[in-house]
DNA sequence: GTCCTGTCATACCTGCCAGGTATCACCGAG
DNA sequence: CTCGGTGATACCTGGCAGGTATGACAGGAC
């Protein structure tokens, strides 16, 4: 009937994801009993099983599922709140410092588009601080949604835009990065099924929500890797065109002729409503 | 430091709303001290001056505008949580009810669409039970957001799609509504200057968020009564092309050769998760 | 079968804090 | 000046969150 409270939600989701009491009790820095309690009080409350204790260990129901995913959501809501009012506070001080804005942005991408973004807002009238946060890709729209972040620079088709505002910056092909040497590097042009089933050149794999896609190719942790795996022949990579900027002269880039383009976006949490940010938002889709 | 309580954030807002903290205490069934003690509390937690308690009333500092927008947002997320996980309970029990599904469609909209999607879900092979939930259209983004419905059907530009995910359904232009017997019913099409400017016909006005943009025309408050005052020519409406399923007699519906397209979506949160949400959205992708 | 181990639930206690009542401090209106 | 209306303070109390000790129960080893 009443309200779910933060703490219930807290200790639900550490026992779902730990899937089990005593380690999520660790985890929460408590002890085990009274978060047994806890969470059979919630059952009660919701009138609802969420769990599934099995004589040794414990599973979800379909609603502790949903209650997974949904109480994650909601303390993401939390966290954003708290969060984004203590950037606020102190903004009303006149003369102190505008609401300061933070930009999660995939490290080393959109270098040109960022530098001139940035540029640009500082010089409108009243521009608010920005920080740049880099992170990796899948990282940012946990960012947006907690609110460690106020605003993101996307790329589809990686970042889904779900559950944000956004709009479109620019278009890019995508080109094949390949060692210098390599018989395809003379190509003018390659598709996509060219550079997956080239036998000695395994497609380089890189992390997708955290886990790495099954194949041949070596796994990717970060672009210097990648980029001198590439040059010593041992892979290839897909990348977006303006990654030219950082290829090496061992490396040589043809552009692919049927690879998806890569649409970079400005994306925020849907409904912000922040002067700075809106101004931000102006300033980048004039770029 | 640590995170807010859901009780925390509820008090809050209804300071926020109210501006009134006696008012904002007798709304939340508690006394006006215990509520004092509780923002000042948030205040200093958060280390964050949400309040400017003038003399004589109260208003809200930035970091105040900015907790009580997030704040309610966290507010619907918690509350969407409880409910959704109440609905999935007991889709457990082998040959229970499978989720049950809440589409929120603004009443009397679409209605051969409706018909036809639920016809066409009803027939797939496990299908959920659908409840229909009428609403006004400035309610449905509410009712998705905090968890009293699933899923809607939406009319672009009337409704914002912004944070949920959407597809689009189908695309119809719009028509004027006239009394029969006025000069401009006789015209083959016309356009929105046309049906702006006929003094002895003001356009109507029907609410958006609550309120009613200013002008001479009347404001309307459900269909039946716009219905009427059109047929007793006090009026001309803009409606969408299937909205023509419910004119009277003495109504004439001209084409708009500039009216905006109304596109209609489905709408469901970002994100979610559920077969049968999934299946619906599959059925209705395919009408 | 009999341990032992790992798991979650129960019983019971305690200290904190949310919330209540009574009252104060302050200011503007008359 | 007094009065009404506001939010803040002082102080008390009951409920509940959380701790400790222990139980119930199921497997696995043998």
């Amino acid at each position: 009937m009443d309200t779910l409270e933060t703490r219930e939600l807290r200790y639900f989701v550490a026992v779902a994801e730990e899937l089990h009491f005593g380690r999520a009790a660790e985890r929460l820095g408590m002890a085990q009993p009274p978060l047994s309690r806890a969470i059979q009080q919630l059952e009660r409350r919701l009138g609802v099983c969420l769990l599934q204790r099995n004589r040794r260990g414990v599973r979800l129901t379909g609603a502790g599922e949903v209650l997974l995913h949904e109480g994650r959501a909601a303390l993401d809501a939390t966290a954003a709140a708290a969060r984004r009012t203590r950037r606020a506070g102190g903004a009303d001080s006149p003369g102190g410092p505008r609401g300061r804005l933070v930009l999660a942005v995939k490290a080393a991408a959109s270098h040109e588009l960022l530098r001139k973004l940035l540029d640009a807002y500082a010089a409108e009238p009243d521009s608010a601080e920005i920080e740049v946060l880099p992170c990796g890709i899948s990282e940012q729209e946990e960012l947006l949604r907690d609110g460690r972040a106020d605003v993101a620079l996307m790329h589809t088709p990686w970042n889904s835009l779900a559950g944000f505002d956004s709009e479109a910056l620019t278009t890019e092909g995508q080109v094949a990065v390949l060692p210098a040497g390599h018989p395809l590097a003379a190509r003018e042009t390659l598709s996509l099924a060219d550079v997956r089933d080239v036998p000695d050149l395994p497609l380089a794999r890189w992390p997708t929500q955290g886990t790495y896609a099954p194949g041949p190719g070596p796994e990717i942790h970060n672009q210097t890797q990648l980029a001198q795996l590439i040059a010593l022949g041992r892979t290839v990579a897909v990348v977006p065109d303006s990654a030219r900027s950082w290829l090496w002269a061992e490396h040589t880039a043809v552009p692919l002729t049927d690879a998806p383009p890569v649409v970079t976006h400005i994306a925020w949490p849907a409904h912000s409503r922040s002067l700075a940010l809106a101004g931000l938002i102006r300033t980048a889709a004039r770029l």
